[in-house]
DNA sequence: TTACTTATTGTAAAAAAAACAATAATTAGT
DNA sequence: ACTAATTATTGTTTTTTTTACAATAAGTAA
């Protein structure tokens, strides 16, 4: 049997991907690009990329991300690794899926690099997708849904400023159930929302008031009173 | 500026960390071992190691953990990957860490391979550890701790037969905080605890009665009746 | 028999969640 | 100015769950 050497494990590489989630129109989406490029050219795909050998993940994350759809300054957490022998056809290719919350209405995405085009489709829709994208993305979607029980990060994709029952259909939507809206609303009495003086326009009934979350006073909650979000 | 080529990507290499946690006298233990070998000779570590340019994952961490310590058939699950450029000073090396509950007394340990020792350390005594390695430890403690209240996974590393005051002291145990007995009891009576007819013995006092848990009658339940475990 | 500690059951108070009802408010269109 | 439409908002009651605390019965080893 031939003995491995310490080159030999050597000739491997790792990608980043991407999962970006928003939300508008009552459903929540991801950001897909569709490739210009071998292999699984024309494939609809989560934007990712090879990462260079002494960059850091969320830095290559970042960089991902921008080259291929132009947003910037995105954050984003880890979410799972993939790495079967032969998920990708050029070598052994490990990713690491990071992903993020953000406002559709905030960013403009502009597809670059190899990427032809870039938009966002509703996770009813989602096409077959390259490499094991699919599964990358059911499973950190997975993921999402576990953090929006016990984290505010919906209000990363929320708008800025929003209506209780946008709040509240987030969740019908993400958890696939119709919550009681006086229930709901005496649930969130608790949270740092800052009605402002503004409302939905155009709407031929009663508007509803805009909120917005404060990040401040729940971080400052968080560390002094112990207090814990739960939805 | 030097064009990157396709090849620059694959010069990497990755790693498995298995992070198995135990449970005895009171205490949450990890399993570490003393490296045999350069780099961080002589550090204590997590058993982890190189995986093979075309072995998946899961099938790595097993026979990782079983080269370096004789555990055999244990069943891991991923945590985190860790990718800093220069956590591995022979190279890049990016590192995916998985872990298991396991009962200490099902197993024996046997430190081989470049494994110098193997022995069981209680989360209150860890040294300072090879690589990132406390930090691999510590974020996947968190993760642990995450999952003891939402799946049950205690019984993995309480004896097959354990007492319901064994039960509450893990728990008071991983949260830090004590637990009223009675309302503890009327809270687990909902979960498929099968009592035994033996009892605990060599206490000079009402011996407690051994229980074990269910398995199929839970996973029964989680289908049939949309149980959740919660803790 | 005694010391020890657990098992087991109970009760009352407090808090949280669920279900449901009623009224107030605001706008677009006529 | 009025109306239809629909949501916003508040309130009440019931049910369920959680918490806190107490008391008694029971089994074993010394």
């Amino acid at each position: 049997m031939y003995k491995i050497e310490i080159n030999d494990f050597f000739t491997s590489a790792f990608s980043v991907d991407c999962v970006i989630f928003g939300y508008s129109d009552g459903e929540i989406k991801a950001l897909l690009i569709q490739r210009g490029m071998e292999p699984y050219t024309h494939f609809w795909a989560i934007p990712g990329d090879l990462v260079y050998p002494s960059e850091d993940l969320p830095d290559a994350a970042q960089r991902v991300l921008h080259e291929l759809t132009g947003l910037e300054n995105v954050e984003m957490h880890q979410s799972r690794t993939f790495g079967s022998p032969n998920r990708h056809p050029q070598g052994r290719v490990i990713t690491i899926s990071y992903f993020a919350l953000i406002r559709i209405s905030d960013f403009e995405i502009k597809a670059s690099s190899w990427a032809e085009k870039a938009m966002w489709v509703s996770l009813n829709d989602i096409p077959e997708l390259a490499f094991d994208h699919n599964q990358i993305l059911s499973s950190t979607y997975e993921l999402l849904k576990q953090k929006l029980s016990n984290e505010p990060i919906c209000f990363e994709m929320l708008e800025q400023r929003f209506t209780l029952n946008e709040f509240q259909q987030l969740y019908e939507y993400a958890f696939d159930q119709t919550l009681d809206k006086a229930n709901f609303r005496k649930k969130i009495k608790t949270l740092p929302l800052v009605p402002s003086n503004e409302s939905q326009k155009n709407v031929r009934h009663r508007p509803a008031k805009l909120f917005s979350f404060d990040y401040e006073k729940y971080s400052s909650a968080v560390k002094d009173d112990n207090f814990q979000f739960k939805l």
